[in-house]
DNA sequence: ATAATATGTGTTACTTTGACACAATAATAA
DNA sequence: TTATTATTGTGTCAAAGTAACACATATTAT
């Protein structure tokens, strides 16, 4: 519906952009050892919504989430993964207000075109990205109040299957873990071991051994000590790491852990 | 294009299933220790081709993978997972002989609109399936002649991104090998353990030590060792197993491996 | 009988993991 | 200044898991 910040015609929503499947983003963020997830709040209920949005006719898929995803945050060339497709027959009448688009969009001449295509049944693909918090300046879009980042345990009441995409997400995510490094995306670019450690423990959801949990860390080999140590905090000053992009991207690649 | 082993107007085609949206099926089986793979011959090209098809207004993603796979396969119940959504701008457009199609369906007074609507550009969702060889009887839809297994290391030519549909479902079953157990749904009843390391080889690619894979195995505590030893074999008669449906099922949601 | 081939089982060294303890450091309070 | 306190850094040890490997046994072919 936005297009370089700048509303098109329902008319070219309908021309430009494919029928029937749309994106939707489920954008993590860490901040004070919290897991967050950006959502905007509609302005035809009280419920909360993933961003998304539609995939134009010559489009990759991969290219619209990274368009819809910048459209949100800013943000580019970050990690961003596709992760499942979402199909109920009735997810998408839960997620519209027919009075509410009526009213919405009445100056348009092409209202009642465009809300016939958008009640359409829609099936999204989820995707999830890792974005630094702060790096992140969430705004809404041209049809939605509020952009906010929401803690991924405190979640508000959301629209249609949206609390279930984002499950879904916090899932495949989880897995992920186990064979992939994550938090090059997630952290700033100097950390503490117990600060990544609690990134670990957050999406988690459980509590890990101080050291056993370095042990592991470090011998994925992608983690450089820097010779500083943050001062200023509480108590004994912790050392500062950088993840080591070169073998974060290999490890990416190959994977952390020898299966089979 | 097929309900009921039945042939629907084009024009039903077009009203009954969403636009721009398809499914692609992956169907594994095992046979003579080669990993193989359901592919269709299409009518209007040398080409072979995934089995799939559309999805009904009214049906979810799931539903509709299955009746797909059942009209192809005759199999019910069995295992199949969605794993991608391949969404390349010009991937469908490769797929289609337009000729062809005006050919074909000449006779069919909505010809026109149908060709249409099939020459959009589609996002198709993969689904891989695992069944028993063995009791696959393949048929071929309205639209194909053949309905074939073939050796997953030695494809034929493919259609459109089909052969880069099976290299991520293969990717994905290696990987699903490493915290879910497989095999129920791709060996026969009772099977032998050689039969069992050599479903995992060929998935695999590579050999492995018969007697530590034993004892991963049955590490899992998922199958079951039967008094018989299957006779008339050359050789040494290695025993007989078969998988326990619970403790399988409940492996299946668990997880094989304690991660993190 | 003997050879050939595949299966069943066990052992050992090495690596990884889980559970746990103590020393070092920086801020704070006395 | 010194002691206290909370947190970080590092090490150890037992248990579990893994990789590499050897020998006995059963069946067929000669």
């Amino acid at each position: 519906m936005e297009e370089n910040n700048e509303i098109v015609s329902l008319k070219n929503v309908i021309a430009n952009n494919l029928p029937s499947v749309s994106i939707d983003l489920v954008v993590f963020g860490f901040h004070e050892n919290h897991l967050k997830i950006l959502l905007l709040k509609t302005l035809d209920k009280e419920n909360w919504t993933l961003p998304g949005g539609f995939i134009k006719n010559d489009e990759s898929l991969d290219l619209a989430a990274n368009r819809l995803l910048s459209s949100r945050t800013g943000l580019d060339q970050v990690f961003l993964q596709q992760f499942h497709a979402f199909g109920d027959p009735d997810r998408t009448k839960l997620n519209r207000n027919i009075e509410f688009l009526k009213k919405q969009f009445s100056i348009d001449k092409h209202a009642d075109e465009f809300i016939e295509w958008i009640l359409k049944r829609f099936i999204t693909i989820g995707f999830y990205a890792l974005v630094e918090f702060t790096e992140v300046k969430p705004v809404p879009d041209a049809y939605t109040i509020e952009c906010q980042w929401h803690d991924v345990h405190e979640l508000p009441s959301l629209v249609s299957d949206h609390q279930s995409i984002i499950e879904t997400a916090l899932k495949t995510l989880r897995q992920q873990l186990n064979y992939q490094p994550i938090g090059l995306n997630l952290l700033p670019q100097k950390f503490t071991m117990p600060e990544l450690q609690s990134l670990y423990e957050t999406i988690l959801g459980k509590n890990l051994d101080r050291r056993n949990f370095q042990r592991k860390m470090l011998s994925y080999k992608i983690l450089e000590r820097l010779p500083v140590k943050r001062t200023g905090g509480a108590y004994k000053a912790p050392y500062l790491y950088k993840f080591d992009k070169e073998s974060y991207e290999e490890a990416l690649q190959s994977g952390l852990k020898d299966l089979w």
